[in-house]
DNA sequence: TCTATCTATCGAAAATTTCGATAGTGGTCA
DNA sequence: TGACCACTATCGAAATTTTCGATAGATAGA
């Protein structure tokens, strides 16, 4: 099974005809019909229902569509990892959620790098869910995460506990059901439990990334939402934020995750610069 | 890119050697040897890094061996649901570790065959990481396991806990140390737990299959090894088996994992079934 | 019935794959 | 140091596969 095989299946499927596809993918028609025709000897059943006006689907083909596109795409991304596998002596792709690039890492991550020029290290902020994706999939080296996962040959260590508590920046305390009421998603966890304590409060997703800053946007609009405390301190103090009274908090521990079998030279500076970091939040 | 410059990859990764690859593949050496190149020019790295001993995977081919099997994974399931495609209107894949699938599901998955003879089922056994990799891979549809983990676009539901015991076959209590105990990979919690627990105690990995059930190799041979209480229990009342005294137990949750997107027609009936078969199992 | 438009097949040429033989490389041992 | 062994790489030939251009076959529409 070649995988110009399923990338003409492909291009027959999209343009609905053996012509169009020859056309497309620069071969003859009848080279386009020997690959169709050598693909359902392979699969024991046709693909396509010929006509005049061209080809159709089968049931077979649509059940085949989108294994041809798994093929392609796995084939696709195998290139592009091997290609990048000694581009750097190492390359480290770290991932946080943004509260920890911005509150806790991206510094030490800058004096990092100029500590450690052969290490090449990509930042990425992103949800939960991305991250864990990403880690399993391995386009990720090294997250920090919320919740308590274990991918496949990975550590998960514990770095400190987070607590979220809902702040507003409004003059009058904010009533439940209000539309001051700004709903972040901090996670999988955060957002079953936050369902489940305010099921009125639920918004349509925000997605986070490293660029943006949601606290500053709080600030500036007069409005509420739940942040870690690590984070929104200062500003209780200078009075700038408020805690509406008898709101939920939220605590979850923070996770480092990486590989158990490692370049200990690069990741063990890393690692150790995250874990003197995060113990500045460790609780008791 | 053909299929079978993976799979001779594979080969070649698994025994180490282009000859004995060639051997096991029935061709020759020397196609062997030209399928490699071929796959190297096509990734513009090499795989392999050829010796005397054999060959060993260069960081290249460590990168590739995931993509080769997906490749493989993709292509072999493409076959399967396209051979189905016209027999059953769906497919699921279903994957438990084989103390699951003997103690708890296989007879309910044969009755909920004859049930629904428009779904095709196919059950795998599997250790965890494997499973996980497959649900993620989409060549699993769902599955059952010891370890609470979230695939993307996934749900992952309680079912039971599992409490696993170390019992003995033998006339005698062995002791720690001792050569009749076999250890039997529950999964990478139990796995870590173990090894916590029982350093001296580590040994090589025993894969699992669908086919083979340890514990009558156990009662056949007087050796102590660990299994779910859930299973052992009628031979611990009858005397077959023993516990030892003071030895360490380990208790895991069981869960339901499965797409959150899915076809319920097909999948709630086989979702039902396991959710009751486990219901039997469940403590309080 | 004719025309147009599509796919299927044919035979030839080109390209690829496989084989068996053997060259090349390098480790081990006397 | 040389012989031997065990592995992979390469060669040339044969086998197989793939592609092409030409054309047959099928079918819808005018």
């Amino acid at each position: 099974m070649d995988i110009n095989l399923a990338r003409t299946f492909l291009m027959v499927a999209e343009t609905g005809s053996f012509i169009d596809a020859a056309h497309r993918l620069n071969i003859t028609q009848s080279t386009v019909s020997a690959r169709i025709k050598g693909l359902e000897d392979l699969l024991g059943r046709p693909v396509f229902e010929r006509s005049k006006s061209g080809a159709d689907l089968t049931a077979a083909g649509e059940q085949f569509h989108k294994h041809a596109l798994a093929l392609v795409r796995v084939w696709q991304r195998a290139q592009l990892e091997v290609s990048l596998s000694d581009q750097h002596r190492d390359h480290i792709a770290i991932g946080a959620p943004a509260t920890l690039w911005h509150g806790v890492l991206l510094k030490s991550i800058a004096k990092l790098r100029s500590e450690t020029p052969d290490i090449a290290i990509s930042a990425t902020a992103g949800l939960q869910d991305v991250l864990t994706q990403r880690l399993i999939e391995g386009t990720l080296d090294l997250a920090i995460m919320y919740r308590p996962i274990q991918p496949p040959g990975h550590t998960v260590e514990h770095l400190f506990d987070e607590e979220f508590v809902l702040v507003t920046s409004a003059r009058t305390a904010p009533k439940k059901g209000s539309s001051d009421y700004m709903f972040i998603n901090w996670g999988a966890d955060f957002q079953r439990d936050h369902a489940t304590a305010y099921p009125e409060l639920i918004k349509p997703g925000l997605s986070l990334d490293l660029g943006s800053n949601p606290l500053e946007y709080v600030l500036a609009n007069e409005l509420s939402a739940y942040f870690p405390m690590r984070l929104v301190k200062p500003y209780l103090s200078r009075g700038r934020l408020k805690q509406p009274k008898r709101a939920r908090r939220f605590v979850y521990p923070v996770y480092l995750v990486y590989p158990e079998a490692r370049d200990e030279d690069a990741y063990d500076p890393i690692l150790d610069m995250i874990r003197r970091e995060c113990g500045r939040y460790a609780t008791d």
